[in-house]
DNA sequence: GGTGGCAGGCGAACCGGTTCAGCCGCGTCC
DNA sequence: GGACGCGGCTGAACCGGTTCGCCTGCCACC
């Protein structure tokens, strides 16, 4: 347990006071570079590294971004998607030097709670918001809070802060008119929670595309995302008498639970019913036949909204409320492409 | 953007000096019940909230704990383990009202880092070791830093620091003995990565309890846990002459690819070939049929950790050095359950 | 009545950085 | 030769808590 070495040890050792050590450690004018290559050399040799309470405590800056997840434990972990965008995000923060820090919580309130105290701790310099809700109250509530944070998903109509989204509207029409040249006629989808903003961009896209084609029927049943309920919502799909010959599916564990009844119900994929998944994890790979789903960058994704939190926070620091028009960007991301796997194939006829 | 206010502005407010607001707050002696009653009412008011930098700084205590995993975006997104693990912990630390930092790293040598950074930045109280493995070289690393740290897995010989673990030897012997009463006598086993503790412990339970029963052969493989993997190595393992009548998986992702090859060579499950999976998440429900899986409780198993870090690290503030034979204690939580479902059945004639 | 003890509270130092006013020495310019 | 400017550095204040020594006033006791 060696001792932890501040800056006025640096600053006896090299002979010069804690202020100059400050100056040359930051790249800051104020010390001759002569004395800035000694100060540097010291501290490496020394092996110092700054203490993040004191720094923060004089900067007020915490050099730490936060996320809360609103969701059970065990919805959490079967979703591929989240720690893939944590993954993405940290893969950003951490070149920026920057730390996580992660809570999950049960409820909106508990939720909010989290970022104000967060707040009132300067514990963190912003936030991410996932699962963005259609007139979700956590938008104002962080706004007037003046928290900087990034919306994850999108877009988001006279927001306060950036947003940072896939265009969802290109894919959902992608997915209908492939279904549509294969010969599918009618076609069901199993959505994610009604309330979240992109489902509802999503039953708009889907509503849409379709009147522009001839489907016979173009069915939307709303869920909560999990296994349990994909599974389900298919099996009573497919055991009514006119069932659909493609079923699409808001994400890909929902998916697989639909493959899974399918093949319980002794259906032959594709050749009995397509099935066509949101968002490509390994998961779409690993079953038979494999998933044709909508592929997008989940990690890269993490990273562009890391990338708007920290240029955010830097503007926050630099420019002050004049600049406050640059808060409010939003910024699209690729729309997702979709795979073509052994899932989908021709309607019977 | 209202100000967050400070110990000073309820002193003044109550018409007292900073020191009795402390004691006040705090609970400690020194102040009188009514004086402390009217600052936690001024401090309630106000809403004040304490500055963590500020308190971190005097009592050099970060009051978080970190973990660094070491995986891939790709595939730390799959399994769900993690996110369940994290959950688990998460659960108890924000009662204990402690923070996670969570940071994903590339390589062994980053991780290393990443600990000798948390530990001089006094960014951290503690941290989770996950993916222990043999000989595994971060223990004596953190040992020697003096950062206090939990085990995720176990036992470990010599152990500097407290381990918690799940018993994988009884589990290894249900599972070879419910398939071995099945009627099955060629099994095959897709292990995990190599050098994991956990792989290893098994490894060994596997043959030792193959070594009591008459099979006609056990064959392990190893992998990387990946669902590409667990694919490749089930295809190889079902086109072999002798091909085997079960196979076991040390986790629920391969498990899952494994189904898939079934499914797509053809063959009856279980009739022809039976599966069962390590770890019980949603995804072993999802598959058609369900798998038979090793059921544990990993958001228990974090909430265990996470209890234990806390109190190592309460420990290391209360008592000193004297205490050292308390840091090192084991904790041993309930093995997993066999939960037999659909994807075992008796071996064919 | 003098004294000791003690609860209650004050003021200042401290944690380890950052930042700013100010000082010193040196070169430059008028 | 004196005023000025400026690079380089020091010393001290400051961020917002915690903690410790010490002072005060009150009560009990001899």
């Amino acid at each position: 347990m060696t001792r932890r070495i501040t800056i006025a040890d640096i600053a006896t050792a090299a002979g010069v006071s804690k202020g100059a050590v400050s100056y040359a450690l930051n790249g800051r004018p104020g010390v001759s570079e002569t004395t800035r290559a000694k100060i540097l050399a010291i501290a490496a040799e020394m092996g110092f590294v700054p203490n993040r309470a004191a720094r923060s405590l004089s900067v007020s800056t915490a050099q730490t971004v936060g996320i809360a997840l609103r969701r059970t434990a065990r919805t959490i972990g079967v979703e591929p998607y989240f720690m893939e965008l944590i993954s993405g995000i940290e893969s950003t923060l951490s070149a920026g030097s920057f730390g996580l820090t992660l809570q999950i919580v049960g409820t909106l309130e508990e939720e909010l709670e989290v970022y104000r105290r967060w707040w009132a701790e300067r514990r963190v310099d912003g936030v991410f918001l996932c699962d963005i809700g259609t007139g979700d109250q956590r938008l104002d509530f962080i706004a007037d809070l003046g928290l900087p944070a990034v919306a994850v998903g999108g877009p988001i109509d006279g927001a306060r802060f950036p947003a940072v989204w896939h265009d969802d509207v290109a894919p959902c029409r992608d997915i209908l008119e492939y279904l549509y040249t294969l010969g599918h006629r009618r076609v069901a989808r199993v959505a994610g929670i009604p309330g979240l903003l992109h489902t509802a961009i999503r039953d708009r896209a889907y509503t849409e595309t379709a009147a522009g084609l001839h489907f016979t029927s173009v069915a939307t049943v709303h869920s909560d995302y999990t296994g349990e309920q994909g599974a389900q919502i298919t099996r009573r799909l497919l055991s009514s008498s006119k069932r659909p010959t493609a079923i699409v599916y808001d994400n890909d564990v929902m998916a697989v639970a639909g493959l899974g009844v399918a093949h319980e119900l002794g259906l032959a994929i594709p050749e009995q019913l397509s099935i066509v998944a949101w968002d490509d994890s390994p998961l779409c790979r690993l079953t038979h036949p494999a998933l044709t789903s909508l592929t997008r960058d989940i990690p890269a994704y993490g990273s562009t909204c890391a990338d708007a939190l920290l240029t955010l926070i830097g503007a926050d620091k630099d420019t002050d409320p004049p600049g406050t028009e640059a808060r409010t960007f939003s910024l699209q991301c690729m729309p997702g492409q979709l795979s073509p796997r052994g899932s989908t194939g021709p309607a019977q006829a």
